[in-house]
DNA sequence: CTGAATGAAAT
DNA sequence: ATTTCATTCAG
């Protein structure tokens, strides 16, 4: 991995180099390589790949500038994701379904089903989703000229992906969430465009007033993810903490800064921010070079005051706190100022974000120790943060001192840099690219439920880190009592955090999505009722669900209840009020807005009035299963100029509405397109055995063992005789006629008629040809599995390979029956095999082992076990030659 | 991250 | 002819 990585890393940095000169990445460079030293633990190998990193992002921003400026977009800023073709669609169209009827079955089953209900689709019907692809891809094209659907390979393309914002599409119509995706996609990208177009200065801003924003937008998340259900109300609580914690910090910083610097008003939006920055400048000035500790200690120390004050104010019973605070942040600061920081950032990140780490440090801290509640703002926090950590670090490799607000600018510029950082952190993942830079970026909007779930995500590792964290646990088990209780009670499921926090995220994603139930279900049926609300209403279950999740909370309860409030501000004010300790949450969060906006943080107030416009106007229109509505095509460009509006200003309102128009038509296509139910696919199956997939199995074909790895072979034919031991098990138990409950998902009536139709009309004529089509590979694997099954059942020399592994598969109960009935098999064998689809092999084999098809095997044993259960033949699996007689029954079956 | 599927596009 | 990547989301 990491070499693969790092050779494209290299050839990356190649190009990097190239540009490098023109930034600044050089100078911070050695620095940084200097810290990475300090954290990693591989000092050359991890330097020169950060090093690289880096000079990829710079290479990536560079690219991604020239891009901007020279192209239209795609390229540049994100590309744009391919538009999904005939079967994909097909597949967004009809995977609900296929999921409802095998609840049990993954993706991968449901995407094998769905393959097979593609096969035997009817052509006309089929033609409707290849021409709505079609469609959509012409309209993509037009949107963006010169899309490649390869990116040229090595290009940075990656890296700029992940560092900017992969997720972007142009086109994307998530059924999941919903609207969120659409719209602000576009303004992400316009926002980001400018931040890129900026250049230099603005990068500076844009770290502090991304992060600003991130909070911003976090605790505008926050409210939506707090749907979820209890997981939900520790994120509320807990981002309703961190806007505290967040305002707290301003608040003190103004106060801090007040001796300092006259100017501090406290509630000042601006202040806040810029306060901090200030603050850290001041406390800077008293050493600049060295100043770590004195700076990092005067500060800390007032900080920690400030902060003893306010939750004095807040807790009632601050004592202890904050001798502890204070003995932490001594002993913290001086020894391992760096290290500290780094985890600080790493973890708690939440100090980072206003420039002074230490500041924020002690703030964390003290909140942590303080109250739990605090600590989950401080999570919160630190998730907002979590993009921006790399900041911190920077900041730490700097010497840790404390820079002149000069300096401080220039860290964040390098910030901007940092990405590399953050990057690595998330493992270079894409996808975790994306989110970051979605976080990082306003433009979370889009994915809002992704950025959502990392941040929450995010917020669950802080929480969980400070409960493992020497202070945060012991913080947590001194202060449990009041707000610690209720904030422990409530996230209980918090510190769990892992398993919550997936199920944060599978609940966002439900929830928005149009299958509550099984969200609910994975979500965890503990719970609560809010699962049923989530079930009736998918989109806005999660409103529901939100509030929910406050209930647990202490103060913020009452708010909450309501329900689900359309605009965001109004979630967000609730947040505030839950967490009420402040008087001034409330304004300060609105200085905080204004100064955010007046930063230039529009990226923030946009993605909120998306939201809120989402909300509003489309919002739930989509509630019923598919949600399909929220299709949007990001399509951003295509009405006017397309990308060069992205550059800042332009009014997201044109795009949403361009957008949302767009979206519209989109989604109206999509809804269009025919679905099928499930029993459609059935019959035509059972109806039409042969088709595609059958056929290639059933006709003999012939056989090219050679191709390929035997053992991916095998392991393909493990995977699928499970997936389809599994489906069939699924099958078995829940009769075609289930899949009526189907239907109400699909709200669309038509597919029966259309199903019948199409299951008449398959013309299966050209079964042979087995067209090669698309990947001719996968068939040919198809094939080849078939046919070594066949082969095997066949008397034909079968893998031996293989074969072992099929038996182990199989159930000692099959075997036993094959083994021992194989002729009573038969007949049922068959008849199972009819009603299921899988019967399909071929009629020529005479020999009836040929006909088992796995599920029917699977049958057959159950039912066989049900009478018989007393014959235990415990055969071992391993095929022994003598069985292999026996075996070849078996093997086929499990082909099938 | 991977994979399961298909297909369009690019190499 | 082969590779890439689009969607989905449980492992």
């Amino acid at each position: 991995m990491k070499g693969s990585s790092r050779n494209k890393d290299h050839s990356t940095e190649g190009e990097g180099t190239g540009k490098r000169p023109k930034r600044k990445c050089l100078q911070w460079h050695p620095l940084l390589a200097k810290k990475l030293l300090d954290f990693s633990e591989e000092e050359e190998e991890e330097e020169e790949e950060e090093d690289i990193d880096k000079v990829q992002l710079l290479g990536a921003d560079g690219l991604e500038q020239d891009a901007d400026e020279t192209e239209d977009d795609e390229s540049s800023e994100q590309r744009a994701r391919r538009p999904m073709n005939a079967f994909l669609l097909f597949c967004k169209r009809h995977r609900s379904l296929v999921r409802q009827e095998h609840p049990r079955l993954d993706n991968r089953g449901a995407t094998k089903i769905l393959a097979d209900w593609w096969a035997v689709l009817d052509p006309k019907e089929k033609q409707k989703y290849t021409d709505m692809a079609k469609e959509y891809k012409d309209a993509f094209m037009k949107a963006n000229p010169g899309y490649k659907w390869c990116p040229a390979t090595n290009k940075p393309v990656k890296t700029q992906t992940s560092t900017v914002t992969n997720r972007k599409k142009l086109w994307a119509f998530s059924s999941d969430s919903t609207k969120d995706l659409p719209s602000p996609r576009k303004v992400a990208k316009s926002e980001e465009m400018p931040q890129l177009n900026f250049g230099m200065a603005d990068p500076t801003q844009m770290g502090g007033l991304s992060m600003l924003l991130l909070a911003g937008e976090h605790a505008l998340t926050a409210q939506e993810v707090s749907s979820s259900t209890c997981q939900s109300d520790a994120t509320n609580s807990t981002e309703a903490c961190q806007k505290s914690s967040l305002f707290q910090f301003a608040e003190i910083s103004s106060s801090t800064s007040q001796p300092d610097v006259p100017r501090a008003v406290k509630q000042t939006e601006e202040s806040a921010l810029f306060q901090f920055a200030e603050i850290s400048s001041s406390t800077s000035h008293s050493g600049p070079s060295d100043l770590t500790k004195q700076c990092g200690t005067s500060a800390l120390f007032q900080l920690a005051e400030m902060c003893l004050a306010s939750e004095g104010v807040k807790v009632k019973e601050p004592g202890k706190i904050k001798v502890e605070a204070s003995e932490d942040v001594t002993r913290e600061i001086p020894e391992e100022m760096e290290t500290e920081l780094e985890k600080t950032t790493i973890k708690d990140s939440c100090k980072g974000k206003v420039e002074q780490s230490e500041t924020g440090k002690i703030q964390d801290r003290d909140e942590t120790k303080t109250e739990e509640p605090e600590t989950a703002k401080c999570s919160h926090f630190t998730s907002l943060v979590m993009e921006s950590s790399h900041f911190e670090r920077n900041d730490s490799s700097k010497d840790y001192t404390c820079r002149s607000p000069e300096l401080s600018m220039a860290d964040i510029n390098i910030l901007g840099l940092s990405k590399p950082e953050k990057i690595k952190k998330k493992k270079k993942k894409n996808k975790l690219d994306r989110h970051s830079n979605e976080k990082s970026t306003p433009k979370k909007p889009c994915k809002k439920r992704q950025s959502s779930e990392s941040d929450i995500e995010s917020v669950m590792y802080t929480i969980e880190a400070v409960a493992k964290g020497d202070w945060g646990a012991e913080r947590l088990a001194e202060i449990p009592r009041k707000k610690a209780r209720p904030a422990s009670n409530v996230k209980g499921s918090l510190l769990d955090t892992k398993s919550p926090k997936k199920k944060v995220k599978s609940k966002e994603k439900k929830t928005s999505k149009e299958k509550p139930m099984e969200t609910t279900k994975e979500s965890k049926p503990p719970d609560f009722l809010s699962v049923t609300a989530s079930k009736e209403v998918p989109c806005e279950a999660s409103d529901n669900i939100k509030v929910e999740p406050l209930t647990p909370t202490e103060e913020v309860v009452p708010q909450s209840l309501p329900g689900q409030v359309k605009t965001e501000d109004n979630d967000c004010v609730k947040k505030i009020e839950t967490c009420g300790s402040r008087k001034s949450e409330r304004s300060c969060k609105g200085a905080l807005y204004k100064t955010l906006v007046s930063e230039g943080m529009l990226t923030s107030l946009r993605a909120n009035v998306d939201r809120g416009k989402r909300s509003s106007g489309k919002g739930n229109s989509s509630d019923h299963e598919g949600c399909w509505n929220e299709e949007n095509w990001a399509f951003s460009q295509s009405g006017t100029s397309g990308n060069k509006k992205l550059k800042r200003p332009k009014p997201k309102e044109e795009f949403v509405l361009g957008l949302a128009k767009l979206e519209e038509e989109f989604e109206k296509k999509f809804n269009s397109l025919p679905q099928y139910s499930p029993i459609t696919f059935d019959r035509k199956s059972s109806s039409v055995p042969r088709k595609k997939r059958k056929v290639g199995s059933g006709s003999s074909e012939q056989p090219k063992s050679n191709k390929g790895s035997f053992q991916s072979q095998k392991k393909n034919l493990f995977h699928k005789i499970v997936s389809k031991y599994k489906h069939k098990k699924e099958k078995l138990n829940v009769p075609d006629t289930a899949i009526l409950s189907e239907d109400k998902n699909s709200s669309e009536p038509a597919w029966k008629n259309k199903i019948s139709i199409a299951a008449l009309n398959t013309p299966e004529p050209a079964m042979m040809h087995e067209p090669l089509v698309g990947s001719q590979k996968r068939k040919a694997r198809k094939t080849k599995i078939t046919h070594l099954v066949r082969t095997a059942d066949g008397r034909v020399s079968p893998a031996g390979g293989t074969l072992e592994e099929k038996p182990k598969e199989l159930p000692q109960s099959t075997l036993q029956k094959t083994s021992s009935a194989e002729t009573d098999c038969n007949s049922e064998c068959t008849r199972s095999a009819e009603s299921e689809e899988t019967h399909s092999i071929t009629p020529d084999m005479p020999a009836v082992s040929a006909f088992f098809s796995l599920a029917a095997l699977a049958e057959v044993a159950a039912m066989e076990n049900v009478h018989r259960s007393q014959r235990a033949t415990p055969l071992p699996h391993d095929g022994q030659p003598n069985e292999m007689s026996q075996a070849p029954v078996l093997i086929s079956c499990a082909d099938q």
